[in-house]
DNA sequence: GATATAATATTAACACTGTAAAGTTAGATT
DNA sequence: AATCTAACTTTACAGTGTTAATATTATATC
């Protein structure tokens, strides 16, 4: 059955030009402003086939954030991969996720502030990408407690610390664009560095 | 000349309820969820009529945050009289304004993360209400930095490192009530006491 | 008290939005 | 050749923010 593979695959092929054109629209003009009209006349299909494919607008953004989280994962785990000290690799992966939130804000806002709000309870439920890259965290933590590296202390709540700071000063760069910020690669510096330092104390 | 103003307090009157159901509805539904003539229907009066108040729904937003920013504003300036150590005067800070966020979620997010969005270029001009409340904490960090109770480094970027601790936790309490977190309190003192730890060492 | 003036509120309209339902068309199966 | 089915489009609805024109009211002036 040839054909029906050739139909399936089709499919995937609109399905994956459907998220392409969302995710263009929707990283140059910010997901507020991109319709579901928009996106349809960009790969010139009729607004409606796009509901053949995603259950709504909202879905559909989910699927485009989900992409670019999994590319976040992925960044992060080479990382590892290349880093032998774990404080260093920590230090490395704050960094790395910082970054990432910067180069794609409206993803990051969407998936860690926005989609929370109207998903409510579904936030960080087992599978997700979201769980898979605390998890990550949890185990540079969990290395660097271990090797005595930090001082003596529970893993969980290490781990949400320093989600707490990489979080907080992504999202007030993103935010805040006109702020007078210290220049940002020191900003982002500091942060990781204070709170490493914090938690060697 | 009173009639003039009793004018003037009627309009503001009709301002304050504007804002006042405006604040209800983003709170209870959602900024997105809310149209200017729900809103409309709230006060019984015709949807064009904000308009003669407010310039836009944006500018309603900002209006309605920079009450809650006033808001928090007092909540912050009480406490400083309370308090002479610097560092212990910070460190309660830091948990007002922690807690003031998951007190009010909503209007929190809606003044720190929703209303940048739609005001871009605006979040915290000079004179705003935002910048006296980074003002306060500008203030407090000179002091911690003066009498040595920091290592001396920029009272900016310590600052800016401070309030990404408060802001990030806040914010993952708040979006991912569901997420296994620490015990709260537990939670924002360690996020505290590491970065105040960080910022000595 | 009648009339002009200014402030305030409303109605109607425009160009959008997300999306449900029904209609169309092309290709595969019988 | 007739039928079925999946893919796609057309149409339509109820809603959105917002503007311009209009109507209503309250006050000031004659």
């Amino acid at each position: 059955m040839g054909i029906e593979e050739r139909r399936a695959r089709e499919k995937e092929q609109l399905r994956q030009q459907i998220l392409v054109a969302a995710r263009e629209l929707f990283v140059n003009e910010g997901y507020e402003n991109v319709s579901m009209r928009k996106i349809a006349n960009k790969i010139e299909y009729s607004p409606t086939t796009i509901y053949l494919y995603f259950k709504d607008k909202a879905d559909l953004l989910d699927s485009v954030c989900q992409e670019t989280l999994l590319n976040l994962l992925n960044t992060l785990e080479q990382l590892k991969r290349d880093e032998s000290d774990p404080v260093e690799a920590l230090r490395k992966s704050g960094r790395t996720y910082i970054e990432f939130g910067l180069k794609y804000p409206q993803d990051y806002k969407l998936t860690f502030v926005l989609r929370p709000q109207f998903q409510k309870g579904l936030g960080l439920q087992e599978g997700s990408v979201g769980e898979k890259v605390f998890n990550y965290l949890r185990e540079m933590v969990s290395e660097c407690i271990q090797q005595q590296r930090f001082r003596q202390a529970d893993v969980e709540t290490t781990g949400q610390v320093l989600w707490s700071a990489v979080h907080g000063v992504t999202l007030l760069l993103i935010d805040f664009p006109d702020f007078p910020w210290t220049e940002k690669d020191k900003l982002i510096d500091t942060v990781i560095q204070t709170t490493i330092a914090g938690l060697k104390a």
